[in-house]
DNA sequence: TGACATATATCGTACAGCGATATATTGTTG
DNA sequence: CAACAATATATCGCTGTACGATATATGTCA
């Protein structure tokens, strides 16, 4: 369990995951991050170096909104999904299952066609 | 049907499927973009300017391997899986398996929580 | 006090995929 | 037959995602 991707194989579709998450409710940026990793059992990693430029990415395209928490100690900057964000979700969600199926439908006879491992 | 994807959302799993249509037998460069074409509905494209830099870094990676054919007028150039790359195909799919449910566990409640179109 | 988790951010690098372009042959059609 | 479309491979420059490293600052606990 838990061992890495090769990272191409899932390139892009982070976007979604994010979105998906903060479906889930508004969170900032470190909470989106733990519930990637947990949902994925740490395959995921979801790196800093990765998140936050993406989460910059995302409320540019204006799928996302920012509002920053300074009530703490400790600074959040809160996100939650837009309008335009929750169309977003539905869209990509129908091209991923397309597209998923796809891959499957040349994935499956070549896994039969394979010689037994 | 047959729209475009946004194409970030699929990247690195073009040589899965490339190593897929291969495993149904050798094919050259312009059957494998037919083939992925025709499977995918025309919904995943492999341009040539994608396809052939693909098939060189797949070669060079010894997951395939090339022999010219000049017997006609039209010079092909076949690919067939090397031994490594069937290997490559088992470990890619079960990776893609996993990465794809990570996806699912997120997006199903999402599309839950989000309000009825 | 020092180590570790929390929390956000930026920088440089690597590289997949795209569109444009080039080149040459074969098949089709007015 | 000339023009055009399809077949067949290849390279080039650009864009943009993701990564690792690094920086900064606060909170918690031994």
């Amino acid at each position: 369990m838990a061992e890495r991707f090769e990272r191409e194989l899932m390139r892009g579709s982070l976007d979604l995951m994010v979105l998906s998450v903060l479906a889930d409710g508004s969170k900032y940026g470190y909470l989106i991050q733990k519930r990637v990793r947990e949902a994925s059992d740490e395959t995921v990693k979801l790196q800093a170096g990765t998140l936050y430029p993406l989460l910059h990415r995302l409320e540019a395209a204006g799928v996302i909104k920012s509002k920053w928490d300074h009530s703490t100690g400790r600074k959040r900057k809160w996100y939650e999904l837009t309008a335009t964000g929750r169309r977003r979700i539905r869209d990509q969600a129908a091209q991923w299952d397309r597209y998923v199926a796809c891959i499957q439908q040349l994935l499956t006879p070549a896994l039969a066609a394979l010689p037994a491992k």
